[in-house]
DNA sequence: TGAATAGTGTCTTTCAGACAATATGCC
DNA sequence: GGCATATTGTCTGAAAGACACTATTCA
């Protein structure tokens, strides 16, 4: 039946759940039990079965870990070189989620190791070359979040322009004006006032919005923060 | 040796090769010979060896059609789905490939069918995903020519600012108003005048400008052209 | 009424984009 | 001198970015 002739290769998906929690972009990474690198640290991911496609192996081990459907995962690159894994010729194509942390709950530890977020400016060493896979990850994130609107993954349904704000703040580690921020947000005419307060502490409550759109848009004008 | 238990399964690289002739956007194409998609147009490529990288695989079947080596070669996605090859289940890894027309020969088809250059919007129907693939490829390369300096790799060593504005046309299918595209390409300051002169008719010779930088530059800036 | 965050407008500067006349070398 | 392309500058409108005060609710 299969008549051509190329070697085959052990291929894996490995994925970089991104998501922000008190203020920090937060990476998750689950604890190896078993040879190679077993006790470091490593991204969620596992091998690509002969009876799914790629895309739904990755979603299948999003799922394993993080009980979510219905988030945006997106490929980021491959992986290829000979050397990457100490066992033998693993190729591994790497994707990115975005996740509200308040939509996923973690599975406490299916692997023996142990499951935990981390903030992205403090991850230990990793196994593989896991940690250049997230710094790729977070390059794209920090990239497309200029000219896209996939910020919003990582935001509940309504929140506050203070909210989101400080969403661009985490992920591009920097500091906008306030003003000058929610004017270019509303201009852009993707966010629509819920008419709802939110209420959280001894100050005047905020603005509840919500995205005009559930889809992730390409933005053609001149990108939401830093013009590229 | 190998210790893991992955499936294991065929893996191949396919590969868009752009240049620019006779202000046109071409992309080579090979004539397939054999079952599936006999006599159909298709991408070139072919299977990774087991004791070679995913990008040095793509590096050997790109010099092997074009006979040229160090040429921007840029991979692109990977596409998984189960169903894209009939004898199988094949995953590809597709990349692009910019190279200046002048630089690259075509090798006279060693698969018994044939090579052809074909402008992109002439192009046949095609065996396989690859009519996906090199959308997927002009949309990135359309990207990208906006905030980085790959165009290029499109352009032979010295060039006239004329023929520059050529290349960004050609892949942008758009026209530009020539004073605003030298204010924008000489204030960018990676351009400098070599002093020559290129001779092409009875009418004023123009400058020719060589690019500063050999390597392909991400522009912090503005962007080149569109801005984003 | 004090604390804490929400919400709002103006000015300046920079850049994108529209626009046309002169320069140069060849024949 | 005619042809064909090269080269150059100004003006206008839009948007980025700097900047500070008032509003609202709760305790």
């Amino acid at each position: 039946m299969v008549r051509f002739s190329f070697d085959r290769h052990a291929v894996t998906v490995d994925i970089v759940l991104v998501t922000i929690h008190k203020e920090t972009l937060k990476v998750l990474l689950v604890k190896r039990d078993r040879s190679p690198f077993g006790g470091k640290w490593a991204l969620p991911g596992g091998g690509v079965g002969s009876h799914e496609s790629v895309d739904e192996a990755a979603l299948r081990l999003l799922q394993k870990e993080t009980q979510v459907g219905n988030v945006y995962l997106e490929q980021l690159y491959t992986f290829g070189e000979l050397k990457r894994d100490p066992r033998g010729r693993v190729i591994t194509v790497a994707y990115y989620a975005l996740v509200n942390y308040d939509r996923f709950r973690l599975e406490p530890h299916l692997n023996g190791g142990g499951t935990h977020l981390f903030t992205v400016n403090r991850i230990p060493s990793l196994a593989f070359d896991h940690q250049k896979i997230i710094r790729y990850a977070l390059e794209r994130l920090r990239h497309k979040v200029n000219y896209t609107t996939i910020c919003f993954q990582l935001l509940p349904d309504k929140f506050t322009l203070s909210e989101l704000q400080k969403a661009y703040e985490v992920i591009l580690n920097q500091k906008f004006d306030k003003r000058n921020f929610r004017k270019k947000m509303l201009q852009l005419n993707i966010l629509k006032r819920t008419g709802e307060k939110r209420i959280s502490g001894p100050q005047r409550p905020a603005e509840l919005y919500s995205f005009t759109e559930s889809k992730v848009l390409k933005l053609q004008e001149r990108g939401i923060l830093i013009p590229f």
